[in-house]
DNA sequence: ATTTATTTTTAGACAAGTCTAAAAATAATA
DNA sequence: TATTATTTTTAGACTTGTCTAAAAATAAAT
């Protein structure tokens, strides 16, 4: 049985590895708040359990072992933000804290039968693949609306840091992460995006387009 | 913010105090499976906080503070068990150790539309009744079948130890805890006694009025 | 009312997970 | 490449919650 310390740091290591290709014990650090030396006790004990590759100075990778319980538990995150969301009537934007307590819940049983009463989800409400019981997970590319070909789809993921009132314009628009968009066209003129969301055409300026985030599955 | 190692002390003394006048240290040992000599310091700790009133060698009992956290623990523990059993279809019988997880997950908010979705339960799938937000809490009596006078009427909570058998027995019969029982006759030649369960008429020999345990309210 | 048994507390140790401060290794720069 | 800066690790300390073993207090019994 892992403890919700380890817990936490495979899924750190798991996110990072995402988005680079080696990672330090200072940006585990980072990620997580903590001091580096703390880190490193910690990635040692990750590596006896072989739950991670670590080498001394030199950056540590998730084990498939190790890859498996860090899918475990975003498995559990995601499908708790769903319950929080679908069935709680909580917003997507407040259901984080909770679900980073819910995820270390241990209990096989428990799960399977909340991923059955929530109609076996395929994302969770901010747009996230939800990980099957074996770990595995849709592979998604994360782009700006902006990079998006006429007639290619994507999912609304989010918007670019610092972007806040660009989330308030779509709130009142009736538009959510999670829901789809297609391009329909695009204005040579001055890079107006014409799009398709939930049936309904809408028009967005290029700086909307450069700020508000996809996934695409290509 | 309270550990949820404190948290599970209070619920084992609000529990013993549910049985006992005064909680000894070791009762507390015992009902916990921990060591009396970990039990002290965490009494004292407790008593610091003014969670218990403790005097060394004379026991220990609940503040109206602890009191209260106890009552919350316990409101969530039930209201988690509910929803165990009657959203994610769970037996009764299977729920208690998740519930124990569950139960130390922080948020109010959470707590709170859990309830609402729910329909606002007054009893837990073992017929408990739940705390309200304020800590208010239903009394109830514990007694036997064998102990109800004619006409009077209980909820079924449990079967005295040792009776498993019975269990299975109700279950046949498809008489579940949390049923509520009413004695319509007694007879007078070997005690056996008619009951309404679900608009139903039962006969229970005097034996198993001796062991199937009823909560009332009276 | 002594002695014996039981309960409770104290004292000291340990594991997990964190921290600070200093040392060592690696990377960057002049 | 020698020096400086940064990253990472080591060493040692602290907190929480647990344990064992021994001492002290209380309760039971002869």
């Amino acid at each position: 049985m892992n403890s919700q310390s380890e817990e936490d740091y495979l899924k750190a290591i798991y996110h990072l590895e995402m988005d680079y290709d080696s990672i330090s014990t200072n940006s585990v650090a980072d990620y997580l708040n903590m001091k580096p030396s703390s880190v490193t006790d910690m990635l040692k004990k990750l590596a006896d359990k072989k739950y991670i590759n670590y080498q001394k100075y030199k950056g540590s990778s998730l084990t498939k072992k190790g890859k498996l319980i860090a899918l475990s538990i975003i498995r559990k995150h995601r499908l708790w933000e769903t319950f929080l969301v679908d069935k709680l009537g909580f917003g997507w934007d407040q259901v984080h804290l909770i679900a980073e307590q819910l995820e270390h819940i241990k209990s096989e049983e428990l799960i399977e039968n909340l991923d059955d009463f929530l109609g076996n989800p395929k994302y969770d409400p901010h747009g996230d693949p939800i990980p099957n019981k074996e770990g595995k997970i849709e592979k998604m590319n994360q782009k700006l609306l902006v990079e998006l070909k006429i007639q290619q789809e994507g999912i609304i993921t989010g918007v670019k840091k610092g972007t806040a009132s660009l989330l308030s314009y779509l709130d009142k628009e009736k538009i959510k992460l999670g829901d789809s968009i297609k391009v329909i066209e695009v204005l040579e003129f001055d890079g107006t995006f014409i799009v398709e969301i939930n049936n309904r055409k809408l028009t967005f300026s290029e700086k909307i387009c450069q700020n508000l985030l996809l996934e695409t599955y290509d």
